[in-house]
RNA sequence: GGGCCUAUAGCUCAGCUGUGGUUAGAGCGUACGCCUGAUAAGCGUAAGGUCACUGGUUCAACUCCAGUUAGGCCCA
């Protein structure tokens, strides 16, 4: 016997009952060792921090994530999942701050650079539990056990070793970096942070002339940062806009871009016009001459930069390499000077005498009065714009250059390039797109951090400046040989690392490590290297797991984890380190909006884990909408996936174990005949060709149709097959027909516990434990421990599935004719036409009529070429055959046929219907119909009712005969009894004696069609006259009132 | 400010690309009716759309082109 099955919807329970069977067994990793043998399908996880909590995006993530692991283990593969665990990095360091009550770098080091190490350690992991119950409980399968951790001592050394080849390489150099920088907090800002601080300000807005050297007109120049005035260096233009020179109405000769002329005041007149290229190279007078230019350097200079818009200031920008990204990069170009002359807290350093001292902001108004007294002010005013502050302290942020390490990324840019042309982007358009063209613009990659709590960047610098000889550290071996003091047990981390001197071979003196950390992002990048502690053991996991077969992450990573993969990979190896990279985008909350609390629209995981369980969870990503389309997560969405098809499945599945337990049916005991009933090769058919199309999505990881493809089948499978056949199973004895459905029912649940099994694994899991494992203990011991289904091309029969087709569209029509003739299903009626099939289907319609005839409740279907018995016709243009032929003549052709008589309509209908040609005069142009030119829409005549669809129509037959009127009686009676067996709580095979209190003419009717009242009700006898102990209830039928009465024998 | 993506029914999404065709589909939800001894289901009908907006190409545009607006992501 299989176990019975609670038919009612409770997943979240049977889903922990999976977990546990999953758990005791060590499921996993058997499908593992299973598995070891077989090629494999690389996998990288990419590795979340522990110290912060999961969320419904890392939910998304999983799921998509785990869907094509479980499928490629099914189809053959072997697919380590190693877990990783991102560490190091500045969220960690601020979350210790704050806990520690600590503010800023000075505090950091007065409270002790190894305690605070040791806290950010320890705070890395605070999640971890939480990370690892979610992930259990979402049934993502990876190895927690022995997962890659980046601050650990052998991760670290991987790191080192990879930097010391790119140092090696001299692709590693120490340069500018313009940093968004809180001059009261003393430090550089991450981007994340400086996200956090925007606001609306106020800033001035000034238009400064510059005087063209040796000449008495000056370029416009616009600012809302004055006080980098001081460090301008020259002016950037656009070579291809045109520029003019003009006249102002006081007589100021002006150099300014043409679009831009709005922002003079008054009248003007254009002097000359020009393109941008004419003044490249032209020199100006420097503004305010503290800064001195070095000999080697170029300086007050115009020259040309693509980012110069047109869309708001003069059309020449002002350029300050020592204050903006924009500026410095050009700077870098054209060998411009550079001009710093303020402090680490934002002063003026004394070269600039008049506002020594100052705070940059605050010299913003002396600097306008001095340029207004020197008549170089064209125009002053205030803007409102956002602008960036401290999210600590409040302060106006600087941008401002400090030294960093970089890599060369620019130098490589053309290998990035090619190696991202090996890479299959879902979606697409990010290859070239989104990842593309941040690949094509890459800048060097600022790769230290001034912090604490990192992988120490592995750089020993001589002491004595003079000498400057630098050195990479590649392994702990290394840093133990040359290092002077270094200790046996060396942690990878400061300050510990920073300890340990090494005597330089230039010159004797001390060496030691310079202060920085590098970027976390650079920890994740080495993943493909780190993860195995390569290049120090595991030659061979390395060799067969480089590159990935599959990543998967959001798109926030593109210039993450996918760009730093990229990166290090085309660095050390020059290849693509994963071959298929699919994108998953945000969860949203239902409003479609960003999830926060403010907003009252977050979700919290467990609920919906608690209550609809992790299949409905994981059905609802794939089948709603592709990974890289924004999802909306809420309760309501996911009862959606449960109704349509987990509820479904797990019906169908009840269903079957339900009569198969009380036909005592098992797998085996029963043989199928040779020649299988058409419903069930139907379904056969249909199975297999659903197979055969999920693979062909799943290659090109297309979870939304493979999921869509699997939840129509089950809906069929439900409402067509399952709904056909359920008479089928209440046959009374074991007869072929019985027995087939049985062993197709069964074969295909099982199939299809297995086609579902990467997709919701818990309730794929349940069906195959209970279908096969409980008889066949020799069998896998789980269903993701099976091989995938195949499809076979000959058990395809497409012309069974037209065939299909046709009929349940000749049904879904038929119930429409009938509910527009207001006769209910339970009437009997005698006939139906259908028309407008092709001859070959008509031909195979014939093995279903008895299946339509059922399903309408009707007596006989004919078929018709012609309905012009039933119907009136009426005309169309078809404007894809007709445009070309006719073009603008096309309206007049609808206009006539709109027009025309209706029995015009009809003879042309019926001369298009039989083939013949048709021939019309519109202003003076012999129009030839051909059949092919028209669509025939019908519209039924009275007595009929008839439903059209395209070509085929359908037309009940509406009149209902003495005998039809009797029967519909005795069905009507059937339904009641039905209805009395249920409310009385009787069981499905109790056998009843009935009593009816009606007329005559039911009683004729009971001579007529008792029979089949009597079986159907499980009836033995029947009594017309009232009895006594039987208690009844009166009905309606059809319009007669009746007593009846049931009674368990 | 730049790049990329998105915009179709109350909601979730098809259709749109190199193949433009006048009457734009499905599911959920709603209303009414039907069916039901597996079903939280099924069937039918109806209401619900200026296919974000503006302009262009064309006999014909949801579809192609240009621009605008709004939202999202990344970057500044």
């Amino acid at each position: 016997m299989f176990k019975p099955v609670d038919s009612k919807l409770n997943f979240s329970e049977d889903e922990q009952k999976i977990l546990e069977f999953w758990e005791k067994n060590e499921i996993f990793r058997k499908t593992l060792e299973h598995s070891s043998k077989n090629p494999r399908f690389v996998f990288y996880e990419g590795p979340p921090t522990a110290n912060g909590k999961p969320h419904p995006g890392h939910i998304l993530g999983r799921a998509i994530k785990d869907v094509f692991n479980r499928y490629k283990t099914m189809k053959g593969f072997h697919v380590p999942r190693k877990a990783g665990w991102d560490t190091h990095g500045l969220p960690v360091e601020i979350e210790v701050e704050k806990k520690l009550g600590l503010d800023g770098k000075e505090q950091i080091e007065e409270y002790g650079v190894e305690k605070f190490i040791k806290h950010c350690k320890e705070s890395v992991f605070t999640y971890k539990e939480e990370w690892e119950k979610m992930t259990t409980r979402l049934g993502f399968w990876v190895d927690m056990d022995n997962p890659y951790i980046t601050m650990d001592n052998k991760y670290v050394e991987s790191i080192w070793g990879a930097l010391k080849k790119i140092f090696d390489k001299d692709m590693l150099y120490f340069g500018h970096k313009i940093l968004p920088y809180c001059p009261r907090c003393g430090t550089a800002l991450s981007s994340h942070e400086v996200a956090q601080g925007y606001r609306q300000t106020k800033d001035p807005s000034v238009f400064v002339k510059m005087k063209i050297a040796n000449e008495d007109a000056h370029f416009l120049v616009w600012t809302t940062t004055p006080w980098t005035l001081i460090s301008n260096v020259a002016l950037a233009i656009n070579r291809d806009e045109k520029y003019v020179r003009i006249k102002t109405h006081d007589d100021q000769e002006l150099i300014l871009a043409k679009k831009r002329l709005e922002v003079i005041d008054g009248d003007y007149e254009i002097i000359q016009e020009f393109d941008g290229k004419t003044i490249e190279g032209k020199k100006y007078e420097q503004l305010f001459e503290y800064c001195v230019k070095p000999e080697s350097k170029n300086g007050f200079i115009v020259v040309h930069a693509d980012y110069v818009s047109m869309d708001d200031g003069t059309g020449i920008v002002h350029i300050a390499p020592a204050f903006g990204e924009d500026d410095y990069q050009v700077g870098q170009k054209h060998n411009l000077a550079f001009f710093q002359p303020i402090d680490l807290q934002g002063r003026f350093e004394d070269i600039v005498e008049e506002f020594k001292g100052m705070f940059v902001k605050d010299a913003d108004p002396e600097i306008i009065t001095r340029l207004k007294r020197r008549e170089l002010m064209y125009r002053s005013q205030k803007v409102e714009h956002t602008y960036p502050f401290c999210w600590r302290c409040d302060s106006p942020l600087l941008y401002y250059a400090r030294q960093s390490w970089f890599i060369r990324m620019s130098e490589i840019r053309d290998k990035l390039l090619k190696n991202n042309q090996e890479i299959n982007w879902y979606p697409e358009y990010i290859k070239d797109g989104r990842f593309g063209n941040f690949l094509e613009n890459v800048i060097d990659w600022a790769i230290s951090r001034e912090r604490y709590w990192g992988t120490p960047l592995n750089i020993w610098v001589c002491e004595d400046d003079a000498c400057d000889h630098k050195i990479s550290i590649g392994s702990i071996a290394e840093l133990k040989e040359k290092g002077i003091n270094c200790p046996d047990d060396i942690e990878l981390h400061k300050p510990y690392v920073d300890n340990v001197e090494i005597k330089c071979e230039k010159c004797g003196k001390t060496m030691r490590r310079v202060s920085e950390v590098i970027d976390c992002w650079f920890d994740s990048g080495c993943m493909h290297t780190a993860q195995w502690h390569y290049p120090f053991e595991n030659q061979d996991e390395f060799d067969k797991s480089m590159p990935a077969d599959f990543i998967s992450e959001g798109i926030d990573q593109t210039r993450g984890w996918f760009y730093s993969l990229l990166a290090t990979s085309t660095l050390l190896y020059d290849k693509a380190p994963y071959k298929n990279c699919l994108v998953t985008a945000h969860v949203l909350g239902k409003d479609g909006l960003k999830m926060s609390k403010s907003k009252g629209n977050t979700v919290d995981p467990w609920d919906v884990f608690n209550k609809q369980g992790s299949d409905a969870v994981r059905w609802y990503f794939y089948v709603s909408s592709p990974a890289w389309v924004p999802k909306a997560f809420y309760p309501e969405a996911i009862t959606e996936a449960i109704q349509k098809f987990l509820g479904t499945l797990k019906n169908l599945y009840s269903f079957f174990v339900l009569y198969a337990n009380i036909d005592k049916y098992e797998p085996g005991k029963f043989k199928s005949p040779k020649d299988l009933p058409l419903l069930d090769k139907w379904v056969i058919s249909y199975f297999n060709d659903t197979v055969k199309e999920v693979e062909e999505h799943m290659e090109r990881f297309d979870l939304t149709k493979t999921t869509r493809k699997i939840q129509s089948f089950v809906d069929d499978l439900s409402n067509w097959y399952l709904r056909r056949s359920r008479r089928r199973f209440w046959a009374s004895d074991m007869n072929e027909d019985k027995i087939s459905a049985y062993n197709t029912l069964y074969s295909v649940l099982v199939e299809l516990s297995k086609l579902v099994a990467p997709f919701v694994p818990f309730i794929a899991e349940e069906i195959y434990q209970n279908l096969v494992r409980s008889f066949d203990d020799k069998a896998p011991e789980s269903v993701h421990m099976t091989d995938f289904p195949a499809w076979d091309e000959k058990k395809i029969d497409n012309d069974l599935h037209t065939l299909m087709e046709a009929t349940m569209k000749i049904v879904g029509m038929g119930r429409a004719a009938r509910n527009e003739s207001k006769i209910k299903n339970r009437q009997p009626l005698s006939d139906v036409t259908v028309g407008g099939l092709s001859t070959d289907v008509e031909k195979m319609l014939d093995s279903t009529k008895e299946l339509i005839l059922d399903e309408l409740n009707i007596k006989e279907v004919s078929f018709a070429k012609d309905n012009s018995k039933f119907v009136d016709f009426d005309l169309t243009p078809n404007f894809k055959t007709l445009g070309p032929k006719y073009g603008k003549l096309v309206n007049k052709i609808k206009q006539h046929l709109v027009n025309m008589p209706e029995e015009a309509k009809n003879s042309i209908g019926h001369d298009l219907l039989n083939n013949k040609e048709v021939i019309v005069n519109i202003e003076n142009n012999e129009i030839k119909l051909s059949p092919d030119d028209l669509n025939i829409i019908s519209k039924g005549k009275a007595d009929f009712s008839v439903i059209t669809e395209g070509e085929v129509f359908v037309a009940l037959n509406t009149h209902i005969t003495q005998e039809l009127l009797q029967e519909g009686y005795i069905r009507e009676l059937v339904n009641k009894i039905q209805n009395m067996r249920k409310d009385a709580g009787f069981e499905v095979m109790d056998r009843i004696e009935i009593s009816i209190l009606g007329d005559d003419e039911i009683s004729k009717a009971f001579e007529a069609f008792g029979a089949y009242l009597v079986k159907e009700t499980l009836c033995d006898k029947v009594y017309f006259n009232e009895r006594d102990g039987f208690i009844y209830k009166e009905w309606d039928i059809n319009g007669k009132q009746i007593k009846i009465a049931v009674k368990k024998q």
